[in-house]
DNA sequence: CGGGATCCAGCGCGATACTG
DNA sequence: CAGTATCGCGCTGGATCCCG
């Protein structure tokens, strides 16, 4: 299944939602509607650039919805849409495996002590 | 669960498995042990290099096996391990998600019409 | 507060050539 | 057959400044 088309389809979801920030936005958006800056409070790493660019491509995919209120405090709300939603399962059971097995993974390679240099 | 740790476990992952091509080198070892050139060819736009480096780092995780015969046309077979076929029912449902909205996406992007400019 | 624009570093990845 | 070595490009992503 993943790879009938050659790689397409799973390429294509990888090119989406495989990128450094977008899943991380779609699981920390899973808790309800927040703003701009709570989000770039709840991810900590990410940069405000990564964070805008991350929320458009979301919202353009329409697995995130933006909600901008004209007060004078300007207020912008993001949220998940249902699709957005519906990305959440599978990313579990992907987040699922990776707290299995990466302890294993990194025992690994521990192992071949990869020299960094 | 996805965030819980501030997205390490997440983001753990998605440096291991969501580049470009591992996820569908293990998809393609789920059928069953591959040679480099048999990989090679059943990975449609995959360069020898990126396959190369593709197939070490899924050894160094333990995701993957490699057998050499010591004969004269060297032959060298790849294999999943057990770990590394644990990732495919995830990976499965990440791919079933894609096959799933990955189309209401495009019409999602379509609707907006991106100016690539 | 919520972003857009710009500059810059790193490296992911492909093409090519060479080796055992 | 099964790689390794080198080069170079393009994209990702961080930092910073600026604007409504």
């Amino acid at each position: 299944m993943i790879r009938g088309d050659g790689g397409r389809t799973i390429r294509a979801i990888l090119d989406r939602i495989c990128n450094k920030w977008t899943l991380l936005t779609v699981a920390t958006l899973d808790a309800g509607a927040l703003r701009f800056t709570e989000l770039h409070q709840q991810i900590p790493g990410i940069s405000q650039r990564m964070l805008t660019l991350t929320l458009r491509h979301l919202e353009h995919d329409g697995l995130v919805s933006r909600t901008a209120y004209a007060q004078v405090p300007p207020r912008v709300e993001y949220a998940l849409t249902p699709t957005g939603k519906s990305l959440i399962p599978p990313a579990l059971a992907l987040a699922g495996w990776a707290i299995e097995h990466v302890p294993h993974i990194e025992a690994n390679r521990a192992l071949h002590q990869t020299p960094p240099e």
